[in-house]
DNA sequence: TGTACTTAAGTTTTT
DNA sequence: CTTAAGTACA
């Protein structure tokens, strides 16, 4: 037991420690979150509290569950077979699969990921004949997630309007058709949880009796539905241990509600709130620069970051003249760190958005220095592996409609869109699934016998599914279908050919994991319902469970030292030794659409938080004057965030040849260095702020890129930093027209971006 | 049915 | 610029 929490700080020890209340942990980034939360449930299972049955720990992702899982099984002799650790929807699925009947669903029902879910509603959409200008398939989806998200079914969403009332119906259809085909997406898997526990009291007490303590890791991310599935397991006697941080949040625009946590406190009663404040991973000035900037958001809990490892280096931060040369800058430096010893896997290149990493691993690309994008397509979610998952899952459930239209035609074998259509007519009209009324013959002629065919198949793999291993099935699956055929024929096939026998691989894997109890859907006898259905049936149901669950991680083949790019994002948990943040340039980050939603700029502070959190040692900022955005230049100035940084905790770059002259400030890069020309200080420390030293660092004109950005017949150039009486500071980025109409587009920092009538204006150069 | 061209749009993402 | 999705045509 001392064992367990002898290296504890003092707040990670209370909050480990805790008895058996509901608490709230608010961890800054690097406070020991994951250790505190595994740390805990070990605790109370150690010390006799709590069996590891009535234990439930709940995440986000299948990462984090993982990681959970791992350092758990590290700590605790013995196995951690009973604890239920998930992520809410896989969790929710267990649930589900045990009590198909009382959630009123087929057994081997099928789970829609987003692509699913889309071309369901794109089916029905047109089978409607809804106007598709009017009501884009997108919308009525997200208005479809947001509704389950908020815990709303059809009948309870308001309609104030004839827009909303039809989406409403729409959901209404979706529902109901999801039904018929035996079908669940993401959300539903949620919401129906959700609903069969609130109206079945037995059900609802033997799991409010069994978890004993419930666990919830990054709380900032719960949505409505999430909260109140939480509160509802928890019952009146339920022991919540929630663990966020406000400042971390940043997926608001997935239906994250950061009042979770005030409504947490209050519907809990908390008495106290622990706060994790010892970091663990940045150097000081690292947390002092994060903690200035979230400083200055309003809607906080409050806290502030602190290491007792000292200062470290300053920031450095970067003023490039366009895009390229960042990326220019960021190899170079890259390769410095390498050199001195840095693994490349231990810096990070981030940016807001994915557009961004097109020049930067053009630049790396040709510097020959190693990098691995994340963000790319995932395993599950390649068109050739939709394929065959497709005709597994019509194995499982031929009623998938979903899957029936994937293949009915793929690889071609001379079923068109005619036939498709006399199909889905005839499965409108109440007659059934199109696998069904496919069986009724609806189609005659060729197309008829193709569809005999196709129908056979689906047949004999339902066949298969029986007696066949699960990995012999998907390979026959890739024979009778054609598809290996098919790819094998395609020029660039090859890889695709190879993601298929990975597959089987794959399948092969998990159905030996499977065997051995080390996936969740093998139930343990504690529960009150047993799996039915053959061995068979319950590991093809529970590989396309995985499937569409864990669709695989969004990384680049794996091994190899190599630079990791990814979006702020994707980077949140993570933590690098050298962090270079890119694109800090007002409009790119914070990003112009935010500057619309309310309370978006203050998401994107919590974001750059993140940003600057992610780093152990070394952190640069950059951003670039100029830089191609949709095949045009578009200019900008330096973000705020880089401005509301203490300037005593940065460096700023300036290379040596790039050192021009030491004129006025020029314009182009976006202020090099100084954007204000408060007499070298650098705006936001007021005082005796160092910004860059002037001494050793002029500031740069670059001098060429100056004279090509000035059309002769405007007073200003693009690029050009102005001043107006009433909107401040901006920077010149177009212009239209000419003489008394000419009309200036001007980016202010404070006000976004103005287009201006020149004869009227008051622009003075700033 | 498949290919070639046009057109529009372009934050962030897990399950 | 780049990509995806839709349209026209052989």
């Amino acid at each position: 037991m001392s064992r367990l929490v002898s290296s504890l700080n003092p707040q990670q020890h209370q909050a480990v420690t805790l008895p058996r209340e509901s608490a709230l942990i608010l961890a800054g980034a690097g406070s020991g979150k994951t250790r505190v939360l595994t740390t805990r449930i070990a605790y109370l299972v150690e010390s006799g509290q709590v069996s590891p049955g009535g234990i439930l720990a709940v995440t986000f992702t299948n990462k984090a569950a993982r990681e959970m899982l791992t350092r758990l099984s590290a700590m605790l002799p013995i196995n951690t077979r009973g604890m239920w650790v998930g992520t809410f929807h896989g969790l929710c699925n267990r649930l589900l699969r045990t009590h198909f009947r009382d959630a009123d669903l087929p057994q081997l029902f099928q789970i829609l990921d987003s692509g699913d879910q889309q071309s369901l509603i794109k089916r029905l959409a047109k089978a409607q004949g809804l106007d598709e200008e009017k009501y884009p398939p997108r919308q009525l989806q997200n208005f479809i997630n947001n509704a389950k998200e908020a815990g709303l079914r059809a009948n309870a969403v308001e309609a104030g309007d004839e827009f909303t009332r039809r989406m409403m119906q729409f959901y209404a259809d979706y529902d109901a058709q999801c039904n018929r085909e035996g079908v669940v997406d993401f959300a539903e898997l949620m919401l129906r949880t959700f609903e069969t526990l609130a109206r079945n009291l037995n059900l609802l007490q033997h799991y409010q009796n069994r978890f004993r303590f419930i666990l919830v890791d990054e709380f900032q991310d719960t949505n409505k539905l999430q909260y109140k599935w939480i509160k509802l397991l928890a019952g009146t006697n339920g022991c919540v241990f929630a663990v966020g941080d406000d400042d971390q949040s940043i997926y608001r625009f997935r239906g994250a509600e950061v009042g979770n946590m005030n409504e947490f406190v209050r519907d809990f009663g908390i008495r106290e709130v622990i706060k994790l404040e010892q970091n663990y991973r940045s150097q000081g000035n690292i947390l002092d620069a994060a903690n200035a900037i979230i400083a200055q958001n309003k809607a906080r809990l409050g806290k502030n970051l602190w290491t007792d490892e000292g200062k470290g280096e300053p920031l450095r931060i970067y003023a490039a003249a366009n895009d390229n040369e960042e990326a220019a800058f960021i190899v170079d430096e890259v390769r410095q760190l390498h050199r001195e010893g840095m693994a490349l896997s231990d810096m990070a290149l981030l940016y807001r958005s994915n557009a961004q990493s097109r020049v930067l691993e053009h630049s790396l690309f040709r510097a020959k220095i190693a990098y691995k994008v994340y963000g790319g397509l995932r395993f599950f979610e390649r068109q050739e592996i939709k394929h065959a998952m497709a005709y597994l899952r019509l194995a499982a459930n031929p009623d998938d409609d979903t899957a029936f239209s994937r293949v009915v035609n793929f690889p071609p074998r001379g079923i068109g869109a005619r036939s498709i259509e006399q199909l889905q007519e005839a499965s409108e009209q109440g007659m059934g699934s199109l696998m069904h009324v496919a069986k009724n013959g609806v189609v005659g002629g060729r197309s008829g016998s193709s569809i005999a065919q196709f129908i056979a198949i689906i047949e004999g793999l339902r066949k298969s599914a029986e007696t066949l291993r699960l990995s012999e099935l998907i390979e026959e699956i890739l024979e009778r279908s054609n598809l290996r055929q098919f790819y094998a024929a395609e020029k660039d096939g090859q890889d695709r050919l190879e993601n298929l026998n990975e597959l089987i691989n794959a399948a092969a894997l998990f159905a030996d994991d499977y065997e051995h109890g080390l996936e969740p859907a093998g139930e343990s006898q504690a529960d009150v319902e047993q799996l039915e259905g053959t061995p068979e049936q319950q590991l093809l149901a529970a590989f396309l469970s995985h499937a569409s669950l864990e669709a695989g991680e969004r990384e680049a083949a794996a091994g190899q030292d190599a630079l990791q790019l990814m979006t702020i994002h994707s980077a949140k948990g993570l933590e690098f030794s050298g962090v270079f943040i890119s694109g800090l340039e007002e409009g790119l980050f914070p990003h112009d659409n935010s500057m619309l939603e309310d309370g978006g700029i203050e998401e994107e502070r919590r974001l750059m938080y993140v940003a600057i959190t992610r780093a152990r040692k070394r952190l640069y900022l950059s951003y670039a004057g100029s830089r191609m955005l949709h095949g045009q230049p578009r200019y900008g100035i330096v973000s705020r965030f880089v401005e509301e940084i203490p300037p005593a905790l940065c460096k700023w770059i300036v290379l040596p040849e790039k050192q021009f002259d030491t004129g006025r400030q020029s314009a182009f890069g976006g202020g090099w260095g100084n954007r204000n020309n408060n007499g070298g200080g650098w705006s936001s420390g007021g005082g005796r702020a160092p910004g860059p030293d002037k001494d050793r660092y002029p500031t740069p004109v670059k001098r060429e890129s100056f004279e090509k950005a000035r059309p002769d017949e405007h007073p200003f150039a693009i690029g050009q930093n102005v001043r107006h009486a009433k909107f401040g500071e901006g920077v010149v980025i177009n212009f239209e027209g000419r003489g008394l109409d000419a009309r200036i587009q001007v980016r202010f920092a404070s006000d976004g971006t103005k287009w201006l009538a020149l004869q009227y204006a008051k622009l003075t150069p700033a």
